[in-house]
DNA sequence: TAGATTGTTAATCGATTAACAATC
DNA sequence: TAGATTGTTAATCGATTAACAATC
């Protein structure tokens, strides 16, 4: 697979792809082109070649893409193969939402353990993932390699949290806290998932379309 | 305020200024420059001046910006200040994770009701919250003007659900379900939180970056 | 005042779009 | 084969950065 250097737009496009690739293989549709897929998508033609083009060949003059297949691609662009191992650190409302709910391993990840302080959870499981108590957590990381931890845990745990993680060889943090863990020269991918920034700029293009309306003359 | 076009990666910015200041604020400090701003968030003192001119002159020419006065503007920008009315529908392990956890007050939002089917927590209260029956929905919108749903109901509820909130006047949909839900000719906004495009971003890089060090001879 | 830093205009850079030869 | 659609090169567009006069 070519690794040129993509850029971060081209990357977050990846995932709705991928999305819009099962959506149609579900519906049984076997063959998509460019154009089509853009208008599913609302972008170019040009721009969905140009994004594939950064990676490889995937298409077929005159057909254009067998969607199993470019789906594969994307998948393994993606790192969704690679069977990345995760563990959950705090299972509280967010943490307990992601077991019961969000599909890890359609994501082709793993999620191995999760971690918590509450005597209750501790020795429990849910839906086969174990909760080990949070004192474990360094001598785990040291026996299993570990590439993703999903934090989840009280603001005031996280920085101390984080440095177990980096001291420890995990490679990437999907951070759910508030807090900005991204230290200038650590060596730990970190991944925000900010609640607000998302109402916020939702807020914003609320309030926007408010004043257009309120700025017309009342129609009719 | 200025209401010119302003492009979309000004508009995820500003959430995040909003942020950071929060932060200087709470440590006490209460003047900031671009170039101080721009080397605690990575941008350049340019850009950060650029996105602040789209709304108005904050600054002041050899003083830079009061920290206080600069929160609130872009707190206004966000339309933190319009008091929207919030409502959450389905009181799942997300939807009760959103209700106990996140500051929907911190983003100068309402959370006036939530809506559920499930029979034991109807005519509950969480945190002040009424939790309301799923079939009085209706009825409240046309009662009560709501800005803002918080979609978190399972999958094949989503579209019914959005038929609902779109026929009654809600502005804008905070959407938590995997669905796809922006019609071509919907008058709805929509602002997706995909979990999984996260995690895959997420995923990509830690690939790469395992590409690069397994490409690169050992050291030492 | 002199120094600092803004707001804004101009220059650069990168991303998107268009065009088209290659080819299935 | 003729028609369709890719992959890629060139053109355009928009966003970021640099520069600087204005001014606190």
């Amino acid at each position: 697979m070519k690794r040129i250097k993509v850029s971060n737009n081209v990357i977050r496009r990846m995932p709705r792809y991928l999305r819009k690739l099962d959506e149609l293989q579900e519906g049984g549709t076997s063959r998509v082109s460019s154009f089509e897929l853009g208008q599913q998508l609302g972008l170019t033609p040009s721009q969905i070649r140009q994004d594939f083009s950064c990676f490889g060949e995937f298409g077929q003059q005159g057909y254009g893409y067998n969607v199993a297949a470019l789906r594969e691609q994307i998948a393994a662009i993606l790192g969704m193969d690679r069977g990345f191992r995760a563990i959950l650190i705090g299972v509280g409302n967010i943490g307990h939402a992601l077991m019961d709910n969000f599909s890890f391993r359609a994501c082709g990840v793993e999620l191995a353990a999760a971690f918590d302080v509450k005597e209750n959870l501790i020795g429990t499981e849910f839906k086969g993932v174990p909760i080990l108590p949070m004192d474990k957590l360094e001598e785990y990381l040291k026996k299993n390699e570990v590439a993703i931890a999903v934090l989840a845990v009280p603001k005031e745990a996280a920085l101390k949290v984080t440095e177990v993680l980096t001291e420890n060889g995990v490679e990437a943090i999907w951070n759910f806290t508030n807090m900005e863990l991204t230290e200038p020269n650590s060596p730990i991918l970190v991944e925000n998932v900010h609640f607000s920034d998302s109402l916020l700029a939702l807020s914003y293009f609320v309030s926007e379309r408010m004043d257009e309306n309120a700025a017309k003359p009342a129609q009719e």
